[in-house]
DNA sequence: TTGTACGCGTTATCAT
DNA sequence: ATGATAACGCGTACAA
């Protein structure tokens, strides 16, 4: 393995006018940079990025902690994250945490152990009390809504106003029975019971009441979208619109009244939630609510990478919420 | 920052005894391990990876280069390298080469910075010249199709068999004039050039004269697809199948489809290749080619792993090609 | 402008 | 069964 005092050698000069080459710290004269950058090429060294962390106490990697990259929200999502990332010169490390509440205190952990200067958490799982424990001093950011306590920065997004435009808009459209595929009312914290108020919400502000068997709990996976309203079908509850609480769920119903014979929009319209990118692509296409991914991702970053600096005081903690934004296509449109 | 010697004089012992106490090592008395474990836990100590990395001289994790993760296949490519490496003991730093030429030299410079352990990259652009110099001495397995030379371990997939066996269960369902999304005949490296092969071998044993007007090269996007067939339907090229190189593109064959008013699979059967998990859910339900993921990304951990721990010569090179298999669902059921 | 010496936290070797 | 010491390769004072 070639090393810098290799490389030191092999110029003959000292290591620190190696270090200041590659670094370009202080002023090296030309003719030394020269045969520096000589030696370097003809060794074919390399930096050892492990010592240079051991030295420096950082390591250029942010972790981003995912429920699984198989979901095309998180696989997008992770795009972006990565591509941010390396613009302000940090790789990324992904921890698939399977939406288990092991899986994400585990990536905590890990990234404790100094692998990651940071962070970034799709939280589905990990609650308050593990949050307290697990941040306290390492910089993390949570992209989700499962955090409630103000001990941590967060990214969320706005549930609430796009479950409830999503909904208006089918209001819009003439439906009058809308189901909420996905929705949840016991309260538990996440995504889901925040865009069933959002629904909820517009559906009283149209003065409708809500039917609770239009309401169907289900996992966010297409297979639980398809089922839900097979289901809907087979107990007779009639309906005209369906708000899903994700567009991968949604893609599982288009599907599903697909196999009912159901025609979408004429007789059901489907309005998802994610703007993931097959939506464009699904018969018919998709509509939804864009929930401002671009500026998610960079706030995340935005705020990691103070936390790793240090440029932000210990205990005061922000928040962000992303815009969002209503993209109809065909699913709605009639 | 809390170090193992801090531990140590808690504990009132070496520092050796507590790394041997967290590697299971040597013999440690009961008593012994027993202080040391709860000056650990007192402590709140966690080990140094970066100390540990720049002593034992690897990282513990392994790079992943794929395209752009935002495609469905890598997504769920990466979705399984991860979960798959984490049962091997590794991490899996995630880069995106753009299907650059660049993106993909620099991911291999990167890795060389011994970031990584090894890498696995899916190799778009990056061709033999490229691969000789940048793989010398590095742990690398190319997964894809552009490597020709053995210069390196390879996992591919069964680009031709796979094609033709798609191509051959259009013509068995009664397509005469079968286009080819995404398909190329000018020879230039990689899965599009290999699959299109597949599909004029099949229709070669079928007595069926290519017409160069069905094939149609385009880009892995979904986009591509939707524009081709409008292509082909305002050219007025009759046709009644579509073999396409890429589910994703097929998910905008159908799309397209679906635009002109012609019905899958009555009029025209169209099948894919990758079996990405959205195929289940498109209406109607595509028919595709299974690759053998998990035969490919095992194949694939098993030959870096070796590489990594050196327990294979230098310069004798693997190569392993994924089990293929016809998956039949409603776009080519008649 | 360049060089020397030490420390980052861990582990292997050798000794006890 | 446990401990002392020397690396691993780089960066930073400080000295020259």
């Amino acid at each position: 393995m070639v090393t810098m005092s290799d490389v030191a050698k092999a110029a003959g000069v000292s290591v620190m006018t190696v270090s200041n080459v590659i670094n370009g710290h202080r002023y090296v004269s030309d003719e030394t940079r020269r045969k520096v950058t000589e030696a370097i090429e003809r060794l074919g060294y390399r930096m050892n990025l492990a010592a240079r962390n051991l030295r420096s106490g950082n390591t250029g990697v942010i972790g981003l902690a995912v429920p699984d990259l198989d979901q095309p929200y998180y696989g997008q999502l992770a795009a972006l994250l990565v591509a941010e990332a390396r613009r302000r010169g940090y790789r990324v490390a992904i921890e698939q945490t399977g939406a288990s509440r092991e899986g994400e205190a585990e990536a905590l952990v890990h990234s404790r152990l100094r692998m990651y200067d940071g962070l970034i958490i799709a939280t589905v799982e990990v609650g308050d009390a593990e949050a307290g424990a697990l941040f306290a001093d390492f910089p993390v950011v949570a992209l989700g809504e499962r955090i409630s306590t103000a001990s941590v920065d967060h990214v969320g997004m706005a549930n609430y106003e796009g479950a409830r435009a999503a909904t208006r808009h089918l209001l819009e459209v003439g439906c009058r029975r809308i189901a909420s595929v996905g929705g949840r009312t016991d309260g538990a914290p996440g995504a889901a019971t925040l865009r069933t108020s959002g629904y909820l919400a517009a559906l009283r502000e149209a003065g409708i009441d809500a039917d609770e068997r239009l309401v169907l709990p289900c996992a966010f996976v297409s297979e639980a979208g398809a089922a839900a309203v097979r289901r809907l079908a087979a107990d007779g509850v009639p309906f005209d619109g369906v708000m899903c609480m994700t567009d991968t769920i949604a893609m599982g119903v288009l599907r599903g009244l697909a196999d009912l014979g159901i025609g979408v929009p004429a007789e059901v319209a489907v309005i998802g939630f994610d703007d993931i990118s097959q939506a464009t692509f699904t018969v018919p296409a998709l509509s939804t609510v864009a929930p401002g991914h671009v500026e998610m991702v960079n706030a995340a970053l935005d705020m990691l990478v103070e936390r790793v600096k240090g440029t932000r005081p210990e205990g005061v903690n922000r928040q962000f919420t992303g815009p969002h934004r209503l993209v109809v296509r065909e699913s709605t449109r009639r």
